[in-house]
DNA sequence: CCAGTGGATGTTTACGTAAACATTGCCTAG
DNA sequence: CTAGGCAATGTTTACGTAAACATCCACTGG
């Protein structure tokens, strides 16, 4: 854990610009504890020859001020470099126009693109994100998470989060904090926003039936995960209700390894003809699997992936899978906890979002 | 964009919690238009017999508190649940405990893991983290997001992006906001962490020179990019230095697509039996053309990534390539960000995170 | 020519916290 | 026995904004 300092040095030297004094013109009284912090209302007022009321309102594009007046006021907020203080205002306003999102670890994907979709739709309404990680994801942090959340400055919150740990959580908000949580379960207690797993489950293994297989296995998500769960009973009904054999179901953790060492299972088993994986991720790995056990794909086994990660168009062969539109997720969390906050008492309910399948070289009609 | 209602209904049920009265023991003045808000220090003074300022001191953990008054004033503070404002705490320390983070598309993993380092390493410091999408990466769109920066609530910024656009930013930053900029070039204007970009490409070429290949060929990233600019230049240096022919270089844009792309171009070089490519992403899709055009990996040709992005062990073969630590970057830039915070005027300065060559099964000696 | 009207602007106040200063009361040293 | 000191606690005030209310003034209609 080294580190190397660029150039080396690291001399005390000049240009101790902080304290300059602020021209005459604006500020009468500063503190002289603080160096920073801005101009405010007062000083924009001042300068202006208005009253600081005045500046709030063209501050907030309101009516009721001349043309010449704001004109006036914004060349002196110009001038004088005016940022309105957020804490100020969020202070008076009593709220924050943030939303804060509970995530832990980035490390899968859908999270990710979720969250950046968020930050996005966010920002168009006007609010803000601010990210609160869970190290690990156990109870404790879990709780932990959401009990620093109380005193940050959010309007409401966004769950991404396996809700087998929410479950139990000592959800302890501060009143008038709205909750939506995304890719989970519980819509009886929590509005969720969630892709339509069970549906593309179903796809998948239609898809693959379609295609001539007698049966289809499956390489299933962590058991923690109800995402994973909810892959794999929808799975295992669609075969039901084909009236198919179902085979043991496979475990894997959503990591590649994971995938090569069910691969490894898989390609022993003769009958095993076309596999259902619940990522994208352990589909990699179950490719490199079957590949180093000669089983052929799509030739000897077809494959499905779910997820349509980007790089998913470039495995060898290139992957059959789900899409998932994890941008309108995400954008549909932001819509439902705003909505959420002006209606203050709206009843709980899952939205789920559609998924498509994607046909690409991994999946061929059964041989023979 | 339709969106399927979980259950169908969308009735306007019952269970309106939102509004149940504060049981008697707390609030006496509670505003009638806002139904939000919770207890503030007076509250908590007045049911705990103290003075405000005596809750401020035990919320703060300050000393001079006696440990029954402060027991009093918990058991008061857990009562009623109350929860420090942290608008009025903002407005009154002058400071936020938060940190922006600039980024646009969170869809390199090098970003997300950074990210999320910083978060995590910026709750360890009481700081949060604020998220600032840059939708596209154009240089208004950047401008905006500087701008909707000075705003927000934020006591110092990271920027997570290529320097290129940051250049030219009307960079108008409230008095007193530090900067620091993670995976980018600029350590003369400003703070600058990032990976030894030219040190981890020197590594990828010398591994291959030293595998007995007479020269390396490079699948760059995209010309705007400042990291792939480095890994160029490094990755020529390295030639010339050991005295080798410079093959043509080839561009991609980071995807695996592009790789791909190259890929088939790269095939058809005779001569071509080293590929030193730029990020994983692109490696896989080189892999993919090299697959459908026959050429082995590694016994006809030698592959190199950057990154080590989790699945690249998983890749046909597994790749070697260069690690980078992202954890380590994110977690500077923290701590960089900070330490400029408490000494004002600090220089900026360039610091390095060394990078370390994973071998896997994607290169070997040169065959013949 | 004047009361009435309404738009433009100013003044007062409160939001919740914490620094600075003020007060209380007890204990100890002279 | 009292002055001095110190620890515990209380009181006042300011942070920057914006809602609510107050004022001013020009213009209109009778």
């Amino acid at each position: 854990m080294r580190r190397v300092r660029g150039e080396g040095n690291e001399g005390q030297v000049g240009t101790v610009d902080g304290e300059s004094q602020p021209g005459g013109a604006s500020g009468t009284r500063r503190r002289a504890a603080r160096p920073r912090q801005g101009a405010s209302m007062a000083d924009v007022a001042q300068l202006a020859g208005v009253s600081s009321q005045t500046v709030s309102r063209v501050s907030n594009g309101f009516p009721g001020v001349t043309e010449d007046t704001r004109a006036q006021v914004l060349a002196a907020m110009r001038e004088l470099g005016y940022r309105p203080n957020s804490a100020a205002r969020a202070l008076r306003r009593g709220e924050f126009r943030t939303l804060g999102v509970i995530t832990f670890s980035l490390s899968t994907m859908g999270n990710i693109r979720t969250l950046e979709a968020i930050a996005t739709s966010a920002a168009e309404h006007g609010y803000a994100v601010t990210l609160l990680p869970v190290a690990v994801p156990t109870q404790d942090e879990v709780n932990g998470a959401f009990s620093r959340l109380g005193e940050l400055a959010v309007d409401a919150v966004i769950v991404i989060m396996e809700i087998h740990l929410l479950d139990a959580a000592t959800v302890s908000l501060p009143p008038g904090v709205q909750v939506v949580v995304a890719d989970s379960d519980a819509g009886d207690r929590y509005t969720v926003v969630d892709t339509d797993q069970a549906g593309g489950a179903r796809d998948a293994v239609r898809h693959l039936l379609d295609l001539g297989h007698d049966t289809v296995w499956h390489l299933a998500g962590p058991e923690g995960s109800f995402a994973a769960q909810r892959r794999a009973n929808a799975w295992r009904d669609t075969l039901r209700a084909a009236g198919r054999v179902t085979p043991p179901l496979v475990r894997g953790d959503w990591s590649a390894e994971s995938g090569y060492r069910a691969g490894l299972l898989l390609a022993d088993e003769p009958d095993c003809t076309a596999v259902f994986t619940a990522n994208d991720q352990m589909a990699l790995g179950l490719l490199r699997a079957l590949h180093e056990r000669g089983r052929r794909v799509p030739d000897d086994v077809s494959v499905i992936g779910f997820d349509d990660i980007p790089e998913s168009a470039s495995f060898l062969p290139p992957l059959t899978t789900i899409h998932q539109d994890f941008a309108e997720v995400g954008r549909l969390c932001v819509e439902g906890v705003l909505s959420k906050m002006r209606q203050d008492g709206a009843e709980h309910g899952t939205t789920l979002v559609p998924t498509r399948l994607v046909r690409r070289a991994s999946t061929a009609r059964r041989a023979g």
